[in-house]
RNA sequence: GGGCGGUUAGCUCAGUUGGUUAGAGUGCUUGCUUGACAUGCAAGAGGUCACUGGUUCAAGUCCAGUACCGCCCA
């Protein structure tokens, strides 16, 4: 084995061993319990971020888990055909050759984008790949497919003979340069510095004006009133009054109307029913005409009058405002904060627009999925996104489902010359009013989500009734972020329950944002997000993964730079070594019958020669399966992951694989030695089980060295990979509280030896000697029967113990658990630092004795306390007294 | 304006129902070619738990308020 792990040579390895070996499929028909998750599917235009890293590897570790517990797991794959991103990608290919969309034409440009999904599409699942992802992919779907296009079409003409989807010219946030509509979802509000323009409104008939205040000077050529707020007194007597709009010279009236805000601005507003959704609705209200201004493309149309069609809208509010100020119309400006709202896509300020859009009612679908919620059989995590859900839930709005692109699903709907509208599954032959012939499909296609709403179940064949659809859905735990909460995962729920009667998944888990060192969200135009498949070539994909793992904790923003990836490096690295100790150390024996180092735990403790360490290492293994284990299912993964890291490192490698050594080399007892070997290879493969959901690369590497040490625990495991192993089981008959305790001793006696030698300068290579006085027979026959362990980790050539030994002259001294140890450093001490080192000990102990008796002291304390604390209390101010009194005489024996 | 989250070591974060000496990683200092690992080993320094008040025998932990930071919604 290599000194230093190479990732590059295992991981490609093993990834195609696996899919050779079909060990990603999942299987209708095995009847096993089944496990299922849907990937969120990534945009077919999209690379992998390490958003998708984190996402992805927590769905892995839960699908490989599962399946080690025997469930029949299935994670399904897929990607979403991304409306906007992808008309927008293949556009910019086209604008590059000097040829537009249109020149084209819809089906040609069509093609074009099938053909540029064939070619390109399928990069970020190679990228999962790499990532170590075990989805099933032959079942890959894609939100075009045939079977899901279906189940769009199924879906789409069951809420239309139900009611719920209607047409209908509204204000809907429009993109001028995506030229389509986006719903309130896809906008991107923030507070952004503006301006506000006031300006005068000639009264008719009269000397005055009306002033009023606007951000976007440019609508007012759509103005159909001015409205004041009806309790307003400084405009009551301008009540039906005629106005007269600046520039176009339209006459308008002065209405009333309850949403006007008396505080904002001069308290009359302008009111441009075709390009403001509050104005619309005071247009409603009030019988006003609804004027559009703008094309499309957010140039003026001829509405704007001559002197403006045709300008870009900004133009227009430049050559507006300086013409009203040379009219004297333009009283002021002040500079302004306000919420834009823009294109997600592209950023593009968006323009509130009137237009004719399809729309689906959503209130009766949200009914169920509220319901869901606060009936606990859907569950969040972490649960504070529940309010968030809710909220939005219960005041759901309609939702815009029309987009004015080419790429997507075309609303299924067909309109014949009379203008009848023939809703249908398939292409109609004729009207379904009056059976006319020429009939022409609505141009408009279907809101990207509009798809992936239905994916937990689109993807297994509904609206077949498939084997897939009877036995994996639901679906069991959904994996995404919380930025799509409404945009996808309340959606999901609400298409669940409306169309199948079920909810989608049981369990929700939100993943934390992935934010760069200096806390900003990864973004393209920043250029701060890390290229993860670099990663993955420097670190190696286990590193990465346990390291987004590690530093993501539930519910909170994670931090990510490519250097935090050295911790999965060099804990990768650590297990590699300790596999390398111990794989080398028992194949020396090279002697097929000395094989079944690897054991069933409980097996073990009879061996001859198991000690103190095996049980406690034992003992450790199993509260570690415990907690493992239960982080897992409650969605804590970096618990989990650091807990895995903690017992490898800092027990099983810094403590017992030391502990082991004496016995490996020095032994001249071989079945003590068969002994230690065993435990350490039974530890080492049990932790590569746990530790393979988060690691699966260098766990199936060690575990295929090590499987050949293993005895077959009555045909239960699979041979041939570590995926198909059985997740370990927390044996409680191995957890041993004294073994526990007795280490612990072992163990601070050592640091505390350690401590001195360093203190005091004595290099490793010269040993010392120790002379230890514990306090009671216990703990002496503890230390006695394990004194090679402090010798072998503390260095100490000799070591003695017994009760009330006399403190030899010129030594250090330390007290643990009322335990004295005498380091005698004859001439070597340098009496002043340890003098130094116990006074130092001295103040420690004594602070913690005065807060104690502090306590103690506290009639109320003494009065209200628990007895069980009050008597902690007590033992413990004795304890502190007792270590006092000895390291005085420590530092008395100095002087 | 409404809602949610955060503020603990230089940095990034744990800290479960209030009760041992508030932990880890990283960085820092010191010493080590220790028969797996310098991507390593050993030891050490480093904290007014944002602030104010309250509840309690006891508060990093519970309650109220303040400040700052972030996210979502209007």
């Amino acid at each position: 084995m290599e000194k230093v792990y190479n990732p590059q040579i295992t991981e490609g390895k093993w990834y195609r061993y696996w899919e050779e070996h079909g060990l990603f499929n999942a299987d209708p028909n095995t009847g096993r319990k089944p496990y299922a998750i849907v990937i969120p599917p990534p945009n077919v235009t999209g690379i992998l971020t390490i958003g998708h890293v984190l996402n992805n590897t927590l769905q892995d570790i839960l699908v490989r888990w599962k399946r080690m517990q025997g469930y029949e797991a299935l994670w399904m794959p897929g990607t979403d055909h991304a409306g906007i991103a992808t008309q927008n990608v293949v556009e910019e290919g086209l604008r590059r050759e000097g040829e537009t969309r249109h020149a084209l034409g819809r089906q040609r440009f069509v093609e074009r984008i099938w053909q540029w999904k064939e070619r390109y599409g399928g990069i970020i699942i190679e990228q999962l790949k790499m990532l170590g992802c075990s989805c099933d992919w032959r079942r890959e779907r894609f939100t075009m497919d045939e079977g899901l296009s279906r189940a769009v079409r199924e879906v789409f003409v069951r809420l239309y003979e139900k009611g719920l989807i209607y047409r209908g010219k509204y204000i809907i946030n429009w993109c001028p340069r995506c030229q389509t509509a986006l719903s309130d979802e896809e906008t991107v509000h923030q507070e952004e510095q503006g301006a506000l323009w006031y300006i005068r409104y000639p009264i008719k008939d009269d000397k005055g004006y009306v002033t009023v205040a606007t951000t976007r000077p440019e609508t007012m050529l759509g103005d159909t009133a001015v409205a004041v707020n009806p309790g307003d007194k400084r405009y009551s007597r301008l009540l039906r009054k005629v106005l007269l709009l600046p520039i176009l010279g339209r006459e308008i009236p002065v209405i009333a109307d309850d949403l006007v805000d008396p505080e904002f601005g001069t308290g009359a507003v302008k009111v441009t029913p075709a390009h403001d959704p509050n104005d619309f609705e005071i247009g409603h209200r009030h019988h006003l005409p609804q004027v559009i201004v703008m094309n499309e493309d957010g140039r003026m149309n001829q509405n704007a009058g001559p002197k403006y069609e045709g300008l870009d809208r900004y133009d227009c509010r430049k050559r507006l405002v300086k013409d009203l100020e040379d009219q004297g119309l333009l009283e002021r400006v002040e500079s302004h904060t306000h919420s834009v709202g823009r294109c997600q896509r592209c950023k593009t300020v968006l323009e509130p627009y009137l237009s004719d859009q399809w729309f689906v009612k959503m209130r009766p679908l949200a009914q169920p999925a509220i319901q869901a919620v606060r009936e606990g059989r859907l569950k969040f995590y972490p649960d504070h996104w529940t309010k968030t859900y809710l909220h939005w839930l219960e005041n759901i709005r309609d939702w815009c489902i029309s987009r004015q692109l080419w790429w997507g699903h075309r609303i299924p709907i067909w309109y014949c010359d009379s203008g009848h509208q023939t809703v249908q599954r398939e292409e109609p032959e004729r009207c379904s009013r009056c059976g006319s012939t020429h009939l022409v499909q609505d141009e408009d296609v279907l809101d990207t989500w509009f798809s992936s709403w239905l994916w937990p179940f689109s993807t297994m064949g509904w609206p077949e009734d498939t084997p897939e659809f009877r036995v994996f859905y639901p679906t069991d735990a959904l994996i995404t972020g919380p930025d799509i909460i409404f945009l996808w995962v309340a959606r999901m729920v609400m298409a669940g329950y409306e169309f199948t009667g079920k909810c989608p998944f049981s369990e929700v888990y939100f993943t934390s944002m992935v934010r760069d060192i200096q806390g900003r969200k990864m973004s393209k135009s920043l250029g701060n997000s890390p290229d993860p498949t670099s990663v993955i070539e420097q670190y190696g994909a286990d590193a990465l993964r346990y390291t987004i793992v590690e530093i993501s904790p539930q519910g909170q923003d994670v931090y990510y730079s490519n250097e935090k990836v050295e911790i999965g490096r060099n804990f990768c690295n650590k297990i590699w070594n300790a596999a390398r100790f111990v794989i080398t150390n028992l194949s020396k024996e090279g002697d097929t019958e000395l094989r079944g180092f690897v054991c069933p735990p409980s097996s073990l403790t009879s061996m001859p020669g198991f000690e103190l360490s095996d049980r406690w290492i034992l003992s450790r293994l199993c509260r570690t399966i415990s907690s493992v284990t239960d982080s897992l299912e409650r969605y804590r993964f970096n618990e989990a992951s650091s807990c895995l890291y903690n017992f490898f490192w800092h027990e099983y490698c810094d403590w017992y694989l030391e502990l082991v050594k004496p016995r490996l080399y020095r032994s001249g007892d071989q079945s003590k030695k068969k002994t230690a070997q065993c435990v350490m290879a039974t530890v080492l493969e049990a932790m590569m089980r746990l530790l393979h959901p988060i690691m699966p690369f260098i766990t199936e590497e060690i575990w295929q060295r090590l499987k050949g040490l293993k005895i077959q625990e009555s045909g239960v495991d699979d041979d041939k990979s570590i995926m198909v192993t059985t997740w370990p089981a927390a044996d409680p008959s191995l957890i041993d509280e004294d073994a526990e305790i007795a280490m612990a001793l072992l163990q601070e006696i050592t640091v505390a030896i350690r401590n001195i030698r360093a203190q005091m300068r004595i290099p490793p290579s010269k040993p010392v000697n120790a002379i230890l006085s514990p306090s009671s027979e216990g703990l002496l026959t503890t230390i006695k029967e394990n004194h090679s362990y402090i010798e072998t980790l503390g260095k100490v050539r000799n070591l003695s113990v017994d009760l009330d030994v006399r403190r030899p002259s010129h030594c250090a001294t330390a007290v643990i658990r009322g335990v004295e140890v005498f380091v005698p450093l004859e001439g070597l001490i340098d009496l002043d630092r340890e003098r130094d080192r116990l006074e130092r000990e001295i103040d420690r102990v004594s602070a913690q004795l005065q807060r104690v008796s502090a306590k103690l002291k506290d009639e109320d304390f003494l009065k209200k306390a628990p007895a069980l604390v009050v008597e902690e209390q007590r033992r413990k101010a004795e304890s502190y007294r007792e270590d006092l009194r000895k390291l005085m005489k420590g530092l008395e024996a100095l002087k």
